[in-house]
DNA sequence: CGATCTTGGTTCAAGTTTGAAGCAAACCTA
DNA sequence: TAGGTTTGCTTCAAACTTGAACCAAGATCG
């Protein structure tokens, strides 16, 4: 089949969208090494920290969540360890995974600069945006993101009962189900 | 003034946002990389010399239309080169200035390498959205841009006669205006 | 003109990301 | 329960990005 290009709408939206994004990606980033000294993507972690039970989180179920692949995990909280903000821990029900928690260190740091950065996410984003703009906005990139961490439809490989992540205990013991 | 934190909505959006971008760029880079050879932005630059007149564009503009900084691209560029894709040349109006040339070579891997792209933004992004939701999703992200790219709004520091980057000649002599 | 400022580009070191290995602890399954 | 597979995480080198210098060539202004 010969390829069906983009129609001028869909060039359009995706020009705007590649250049939207990266500028709001430098703005976020730019305030953020400002202010904590660290890019956008760390401090989403101390972020996902602060809102996990107990304040820990299993490293593969932190970067399942921030869509990141486990190595550039580590490497975030290796920063992060060092300079105090999260420590490590081992898991007692599974011995392979490593917990990460925040610190009270992180924790203040957190405290501290988050209205800086919410403040930048308005101005940036949300401030021109109409509460209709953010109804679409979450409406288009759920379903964004829904397409692309679904198991790879289109060939006949289906056959893999790609099971779903099935312990998402992050450092609770396994549910009794 | 007490923050004003992000509204349940607007949190919503946001990290199905970040999710959604996330992840998308990922697709993107991946299939570029194993097709191409190359990530995202480099395909870019290519893109975007293939539509400039004459094949060329100056250092500043590509860096200008691409949001990266001149670094970012003198490095993209650099690479490009090396591999036969691209090709320096001075311009003759302004000797600080110099050229990116799309060579034949690069022309052809962008040819080869296009409908595979395009079939990936197809099968990541439109072909999960409604025609409305591809004009909504313009609008939200040039909102956006062109908010982002304003010469800092706020502060009084708005007496300077923030003139527009002024030579869009991209290597042609400047316009007689 | 000559001093100064601005613009166009590169360079360099430090920081971050990628992807392929590698290692060890669970988890099968015969 | 041994052998093979999967899962959780790290390591390592190569690639890429950042931001602060730096240099040279235009533009400005007295």
């Amino acid at each position: 089949m010969t390829t069906r290009w983009l129609t001028p709408e869909e060039q359009r939206a995706w020009r705007a969208y590649i250049a939207a994004s990266q500028l709001l990606e430098d703005a976020i980033d730019r305030q953020l090494q400002q202010e904590a000294g660290m890019p956008h993507l760390f401090y989403s972690v101390l972020a996902n920290l602060s809102e996990a039970p107990d304040r820990r989180l299993r490293m593969t179920d932190l970067a399942e969540t921030l869509k990141i692949t486990r190595s550039r995990l580590t490497y975030a909280v290796t920063r992060l360890e060092r300079d105090g903000m999260v420590r490590r821990e081992d898991c007692r029900w599974d011995r392979r995974s490593s917990l990460a928690v925040l610190t009270d260190a992180g924790m203040a740091v957190l405290e501290r600069t988050a209205p800086g950065h919410v403040d930048t996410v308005r101005a940036s984003l949300f401030d021109r945006l109409t509460p209709e703009q953010v109804g679409q906005l979450e409406e288009i990139c759920t379903g964004i993101a829904r397409g692309l961490q679904e198991p790879e439809a289109g060939g006949a490989a289906e056959d893999v009962p790609w099971r779903r992540r099935s312990s998402p205990c992050s450092g609770q013991p396994p549910a009794q189900s």
